[in-house]
RNA sequence: GCCCUCGUCAUCUAGCCAGGUUAGGAUACAGGCCUUUCAAGCCUGCGGCGGGGGUUCAAAUCCCCCCGAGGGCACCA
């Protein structure tokens, strides 16, 4: 039975690049069957922010990405993770440091200056049991390092890059615990991949160098190692790894800036994975069909902003009005065109089908019905200019006024039989009619379907716009 | 600095493992068609195997070197 987790640590909102690294694994555990687990790994307390872990709960939720094991959480769990280090210092795996930080960070300095990698030197490796006593009465509380091996390598296979190898002496003995009795993560991420029983691990590249720490940690306790599989960083426009200032970030704030969940999944797993035959657009269905950890690419991935935007107007696009009204609601009120309590959906229906393959994300839904809920609009200058000023324009838009006020019923089809014979008559195009007419009603000379907007807007509001315009001009 | 990983259009990628089509698709960009505006849609164009050696009848694909990029080097995760 495969088990998976994804582990994120609460010290901010869920990143692209984390997200992606919860949907493959749950793209894994759906594919064969297993399960996929949720842990908080919060034992870094000072670093840990309150509003982080509802926030990282409320995205993978968005996503759809659910779980069904957990949320589990590390700072529940430190009982578990000193009886493991007990039995590491017992077993002489680990052992206690007595160093001061300004004492390594130093000796760290120098090494760098030397021209060394700045590692730990295994300065209380081989305290006597007199040292230790002495620095026990002094009152220094000891962090547990590991004791790696000073020759040899450790060496294991990688799903996605094949066979990865460290030598042991370009790993320093790391800390497993804290002077404050907490666990570090190599330490709380084997006892607890251990104990959750997961099979494989699959999580970002930035882990590989942590990879050989915690096989040797399995090692020492006897554990069965996993199967690892490491995925490709997710880089920013100017291929640094993707972060806050590249713009946003969060699964969040995309949610905000209009983004359908579906078209932030299907972008996300076309970083660093496609599927079969040039295909672009892919429903979860799918992609837990055809995933595969064998096919994730090995080297890092631009954010391509302009993908998720063109995916995004994709999923506008085919989703069905009643859904999108629902998700563009919260997007209108936002903008106040629709005020708490005043739900005209029904309206809101009839609208999408206008605008969903024009906006681009539900931010854009706004700016692109505006018309249809304010009382008052206002004119683009330069519209009015070039359709409302001269003589021609304002005299077809009176006319077109006289022809709406006795069409019944005020249809698109009717509107349409009407504009037209109109501009027929007047021997113009019938964009010299219809122009007009828009910016009188929308006040832009880009908007929504003019035949169809007026339909909904209905005929007196209608004839009410074209006699403000009129006047605005005249 | 040391270690690890990676390198196909501007970007995401197919092809690489099992050498053999004009290296395919998508986004972006440019142009065209359609059209009441803007979009959408359709069509066309633009554009790439990081460089150099080698193996081979044949190399994006196999080997070596160089260059470049990313990651790691915490009592963070």
């Amino acid at each position: 039975m495969v088990r998976v987790r994804f582990a994120p640590s609460p010290t901010g909102h869920l990143h692209m690049g984390s997200a992606r690294t919860a949907l493959f694994n749950w793209l894994y555990a759906r594919k064969m069957g297993g399960v996929f687990i949720l842990r908080i790994e919060d034992t870094d307390l000072r670093r840990n922010v309150d509003e982080a872990f509802g926030a990282i709960l409320e995205a993978m939720r968005w996503l759809g990405l659910d779980w069904q094991e957990g949320p589990y959480y590390q700072s529940q769990r430190l009982h578990l993770y000193r009886e493991v280090v007990k039995r590491l210092l017992e077993e002489g795996w680990a052992y206690p440091c007595y160093c001061l930080p300004q004492e390594l960070e130093e000796r760290r300095r120098e090494a760098l200056k030397r021209g060394e990698k700045p590692m730990y030197d295994r300065h209380c490796r081989d305290l006597s049991p007199k040292e230790r006593e002495k620095w026990e009465k002094e009152g220094r509380k000891p962090a547990i390092r590991f004791k790696v091996p000073l020759e040899g390598k450790t060496s294991f296979r990688d799903i996605i890059r094949g066979r990865i190898e460290f030598l042991h002496q370009e790993i320093e003995d790391f800390v497993i615990m804290r002077k404050d009795g907490i666990p570090t993560y190599n330490l709380a991420c084997v006892v607890d991949d251990h104990y959750m029983e997961i099979t494989h691990i699959i999580r970002g590249e930035d882990h590989i160098s942590n990879t050989p720490k915690q096989i040797l940690i399995y090692n020492a306790l006897g554990y069965p190692i996993p199967q690892f599989a490491h995925l490709p960083m997710i880089l920013g426009p100017d291929k640094s790894r993707l972060s806050k200032r590249h713009g946003a970030t969060s699964v969040n704030a995309y949610r905000d800036m209009g983004f359908l969940p579906e078209a932030v999944l299907n972008f996300l797993a076309l970083l660093g994975w496609s599927p079969g035959g040039n295909r672009e657009i892919i429903s979860r269905e799918e992609m837990i069909e055809e995933f595969e950890l064998e096919g994730v690419k090995r080297h890092p991935a631009v954010f391509n902003m302009d993908k998720l935007i063109w995916l995004n107007s994709h999923y506008m696009k085919t989703s069905p009005p009643s859904r999108l009204a629902h998700l563009a609601l919260p997007f209108l009120k936002r903008e106040g065109l629709i005020k708490e309590g005043d739900y005209p959906i029904e309206i809101l229906e009839r609208i999408m089908p206008l605008v969903q393959e024009r906006a681009k994300t539900l931010e854009e839904m706004p700016r692109w019905t505006d018309f249809f809920f304010k009382q008052e609009i206002e004119y683009e200058q330069s519209a009015v200019e070039e359709w409302l000023r001269d003589e021609l324009h304002r005299k077809l838009l009176l006319l077109a006024k006289e022809v709406l006020a006795v069409l019944e019923p005020f249809t698109k089809e009717n509107i349409e039989v009407a504009l037209r014979g109109l501009a027929e008559r007047e021997g113009v195009k019938a964009k010299e009619v219809f122009h007009p007419l828009r910016v009188a009603v929308t006040g832009r000379t880009v908007s929504p379907p003019l035949l169809e907007s007026l339909a909904i807007l209905g005929k007196e509001k209608t004839l009410q716009r074209i006699t403000q315009a009129l006047k605005y001009v005249g």
